[in-house]
DNA sequence: GCGTAGTCTACTAATTCTATAGACAAAATG
DNA sequence: CATTTTGTCTATAGAATTAGTAGACTACGC
């Protein structure tokens, strides 16, 4: 499952993307309109903004604005950010691997296969699933 | 990320499943072999057993063994059964569905159809994934 | 300089995960 | 039928992670 975290980047994300080159939008703007706390929102907006996905203005009119094309931004970038690896196994995770403490023996390990197979199927929708995928499969939806 | 509850139990089925028809294995034996704490172990094979998959004997010379075949037991229903919901979402679970917090329309939800996919792919591999696909890819390895 | 809005550090609270203790129940054996 | 072996079950403790809050600070625009 993923993170509260993970799900209000995606969403404070995705209202960006809706409003991407129409000027900063402010924090509590997004917080309002897509029901996040306001101080927890700050800080995931801060770690994209070091992530050169957001940037933002200080100052009256401020806010964060998307820095990237909404089609360079895609999912599987957002969630290793916010939640850290992807796969379900430590042993099986191209960012964060660690080896299992259990296995002996991991290349010929039955179980580690299974969960490599996961994670190539899973790393591949998450990597097509960019903002402007999400944005257009927003069919008739007019989000507020 | 599998909950280590999760790990322990598909060890401990793995290493029954290359018992299969051999008897009772105790707890013990498991426990000691496979690394993992015997209480906790405990509650995972009750749990294994209430779901039919285990069948024990207790007194002298009793333990675990595998009550199916152990291609009829695949990695789904496992993690199902210890760590709940297979999705990465409440909102698209086919067996712990909620419906998300934050989204409006659940029908036109650009996120939700990526988690869909995701979840297809990923239960297509883990029903596929029986005890006895896992021990055939176990090649030439001796596991004690 | 004043108000607005983001930055950063440090906590606290809540929840979930991992592990353990200990009393109890059933089966086998002599 | 008493003893030993091994699983059953409830309750709880400890650790780790996640979620959310507080407040002082910095930069910007007017």
């Amino acid at each position: 499952m993923l993170s509260k975290k993970c799900k209000y980047a995606i969403h404070a994300l995705v209202y960006l993307a809706e409003r991407y080159q129409q000027g900063p939008v402010h924090i509590q703007d997004i917080a309002e309109q897509q029901h996040i706390p306001k101080k927890f929102l700050e800080a995931i907006l801060l770690e994209l903004r070091n992530a050169k996905i957001l940037h933002s203005k200080k100052g009256k009119g401020g806010g964060y604005y998307l820095y990237r094309k909404p089609e360079d931004v895609n999912l599987m970038e957002i969630m290793r950010l916010m939640d850290g690896a992807i796969a379900m196994l430590p042993c099986v995770s191209l960012n964060y691997y660690e080896p299992c403490e259990e296995c002996r023996d991991e290349k010929n390990c039955g179980i580690r296969d299974v969960f490599i197979g996961v994670r190539d199927e899973t790393l591949r929708i998450l990597s097509e699933s960019n903002l402007a995928e999400i944005l257009k499969r927003q069919k008739g939806e007019r989000r507020v």
